[in-house]
DNA sequence: TGGTTGATACTATAGACAGCATGTC
DNA sequence: CTATAGTATCAACCA
């Protein structure tokens, strides 16, 4: 089934129908999202179904799962991306699913992430016949195509639990689509005015902005006519909330000293520059009507559902970095934000508005967003860099080995049965001689990856990650720097560049770095690799990515001045370092064979990012509940290890700490690993990994072409 | 003279998914 | 391809 509904509708329920009833006849199910933070949602909610003796479990990157754990799953709760990984891996569990939900279906539009989810459902379909398919879907204009794709029934409903009533506001009054029309009192400026009046009348507003500044801005700004309107109650409660916001031991950071200022107010922002859990707060406090009103960009329409009384979208208009110019917001998303207006049980009825300058603008308003349908959903299977990928995991995966299948996969795909296969020859052509002539994929058929390609498709890098990865290892030497490795990194497609910043010396001093850092491993004008590598601009961005996570591995450091000198967020910080992380392990295991010391350093500083601190303090952070700020403390304190910690007092480690809890906690875990395995080995526990069982690591003399073609010759390890 | 206001030019721009292998609790 | 908020700069203006 297809189901095409408007968002906040409670479509999900019906997807739980599907899932519990397969559930109950023995049938396994999972369930597709685009989002950790709606995968967590969703896994909280079916969790309610274990009183049936249903199971249910959860998987993502950051969460991972292992098939025996997977053993009596009734219903898996999954990102697009980990269900991608787990078909590639063949894991046994997929094998044996009857039911598949996939949420937000139409995110197949989007250029990086939507043939993931294209390809995943493709080749679910293709693997069981008669399996069930639920597809939620935004109303958009070809679900009809979706549902033919699919071999589903389509259901189309505007059913929505509140009200909705959509207008454009112009000049103090508000036109809305069913005809009426709406007086709004000068308050101010016109977003004053219209946020005021919601208040006043006891709703919640929400407005959309398109930068992150905006949203800043625009927040304090309103905060100055919400805040007069407080009660003293909730004027109490706020000040308590801006305390609340930073969590208990947590560092400060930019986004809280600027929330802390307005939040008072009744008023907060959101964007991706805050951290998960600032957001997640902000969110709670909206939701529980503590905050009244809210201004955000899009991370809050694709995320959480978390309505209001009134919905404004301020900006319909959003720079594309890809084209250097401004363009429209798709009506799509503009409608994901509409319909966040109105908040069951709370609201009578919700208000989405846009706003308009002009009656030519208002009249555009309407006939854009209001009056006609969103944008069909397009694939964009045939996107190159994306085309690679998954030719890549197909291959390597096994499950194409013939033009023939390959021809017959891309038929089965969205893409097949909407445009023409025939299109995508071209881009195919090219995906495939790039992946041959990189050594990911062998030449000639029948299709057949390499080694080193079936462990770039394991490792989910993007295959221009993995060869430059490979490259930068060939050079790499044991007295290679942190930073080259960084540097190395975030040149790769999985590392996004930072924004460089002009008016601050910035752009000069990391040229400068260039210039003089010798010991790059990927230097910006290799002619053997220059197609793949960033522009010098984005270069540039690439090193000050680099220079970040260096200064971040710096513990001695607070966050606030990291965030303060490179211009960055905690939340921007935070994204890079998550994927560092991953990265650097990834490079690691690739290395692990070959080259070993290179491998462990790697290792070492996959924990080093992961925690953003020096190596002398690896030992401490291996501690739960200690971390880059209190590992500081304590290694400042002079307990520079396990052992000096079993000799200190609980007493004194709690007043270090302040906190008796963790001291308790810390003690413990000390005397547990007395006697166990060393200091060496605790540090890796856990998510080490990649000792290499090859006992002859040293490194080899050859150039790295040979080296990396001993291992391209090993047997192939796929099934 | 010092300070405010206003015209003008210039700059920067949303978001966020993914791993293998082994050991420990 | 369909832009604009925020800010810096400098001139005009006023007390």
């Amino acid at each position: 089934m297809v189901l095409a509904c408007p968002t906040s509708s409670g479509k999900s329920l019906v997807a739980y129908g599907a899932l519990v009833t397969a559930a109950l006849a023995g049938r396994k199910g999972i369930y597709i999202v685009p989002l950790r933070a709606l995968a967590s949602e969703k896994y909280q909610e079916l969790k309610a179904f274990e009183s049936l003796g249903i199971k249910t479990a959860l998987t993502m990157g950051e969460r991972d799962i292992s098939s025996k754990d997977l053993e009596g799953v009734d219903i898996l709760v999954a990102t697009s991306e980990k269900t991608d990984s787990l078909l590639r891996h063949r894991s046994p569990w997929m094998e044996t699913v009857g039911v598949v939900v996939a949420d937000e279906v139409h995110l197949m539009r989007d250029p990086q992430r939507g043939p993931t989810l294209e390809v995943t459902l493709t080749r679910l379909q293709r693997r069981h016949r008669g399996l069930q398919v639920v597809a939620l879907s935004a109303t958009v204009q070809n679900s009809v195509a979706l549902a033919k794709w699919l071999g589903a029934e389509h259901i189309r409903s505007d059913f929505r639990p509140v009200p909705l009533r959509q207008g454009v506001y112009r000049e103090g009054e508000i036109t809305f689509t069913d005809g009426g029309h709406r007086q709004i009192a000068e308050y101010g400026e016109v977003l004053e005015s219209l946020v005021c009046d919601i208040l006043k009348e006891g709703g919640q507003a929400l407005v959309f902005v398109n930068s992150r500044k905006s949203s800043v801005t625009l927040a304090t700004r309103l905060g100055k006519s919400v805040g007069p309107l407080l009660s003293p109650s909730e004027r109490d409660d706020l000040v308590g909330l801006s305390k609340e916001l930073g969590g208990d031991h947590e560092e400060e950071t930019e986004g809280l000293r600027q929330l802390s200022s307005i939040v008072p107010r009744g008023v907060a922002f959101h964007n991706a520059s805050l951290t998960n859990e600032e957001r997640g707060r902000v969110e709670g406090a909206f939701r529980m009507g503590r905050l009244k009103c809210l201004v955000a960009t899009t991370t809050l329409a694709m995320g959480l559902n978390l309505p209001a009384r009134r919905v404004i979208v301020r900006d319909t208009t959003r720079y594309d970095d890809s084209m250097g110019i401004s363009v429209k917001v798709p009506a799509l998303e503009v409608h994901q934000m509409l319909g966040r207006a109105g908040r069951p049980r709370y609201d009578p009825y919700g208000e989405a508005l846009l706003l308009a300058k002009s009656e030519d603008e208002e009249e555009d308003h309407f006939a854009r967003y209001l009056t006609s349908p969103p944008e069909d959903v397009e694939s964009q299977l045939g996107n190159a860099s994306v085309l690679r990928t998954h030719l890549l995991a197909l291959v390597a995966s096994g499950e194409v080995t013939t033009e023939r299948e390959l021809q017959g996969f891309l038929e089965s795909t969205f893409y097949g049965h909407t445009l023409s296969f025939r299109d995508l020859r071209g881009e195919l052509l090219q995906a495939r001689a790039f992946l041959e002539r990189w050594g990911l994929l062998e030449r000639g058929s029948p299709l057949r990856a390499s080694p080193f390609g079936k462990l770039a498709s394991d490792l989910y890098l993007d295959p221009v990650t993995a060869v430059l990865m490979r490259r930068a290892l060939g050079r790499a030497r044991s007295h290679t720097s942190p930073f080259a490795f960084l540097a190395a990194l975030a040149v790769t497609p999985d590392l996004l560049p930072l924004g460089v910043r002009s008016g601050t010396d910035e752009q000069g001093m990391l040229a400068r770095y260039a210039a003089e850092e010798k010991d790059l491993l990927l230097p910006p004008e290799e002619p053997e690799i220059v197609d793949l590598l960033p522009p010098f601009d984005g270069f540039l961005g690439s090193l000050k990515t680099a220079a970040l996570l260096e200064a971040w591995m710096d513990d001695r450091r607070k966050l606030l001045e990291i965030s303060e000198a490179f211009g960055v967020g905690a939340g921007d910080l935070r994204t890079r370092v998550e994927r560092a992380e991953w990265l650097l392990s990834s490079m690691a295991f690739l290395a692990s064979r070959e080259r070993r010391e290179v491998a462990k350093q790697l290792d070492e500083l996959s924990v080093r990012v992961r925690y953003g601190v020096r190596s002398e303090l690896l030992e401490l952070v291996s501690l739960r509940g200690i971390g880059r700020v209190r590992g500081r403390v304590l290694y400042e304190e002079g307990w520079r290890d396990l052992e000096a910690l079993g000799g200190a007092g609980e007493g004194a480690i709690a007043r270090a700490l302040g906190s008796p809890a963790i001291a308790r906690s810390v003690m413990e875990q000390v005397r547990r690993r007395k006697g166990g395995p060393g200091p060496e080995s605790t540090v890796a526990a856990g998510r080490g990994g990649s000792s290499p069982s090859d006992p002859s690591g040293a490194p080899s003399p050859e150039g790295p072409a040979t080296r990396w073609s001993r291992l391209d010759e090993e047997p192939s390890s796929s099934p």
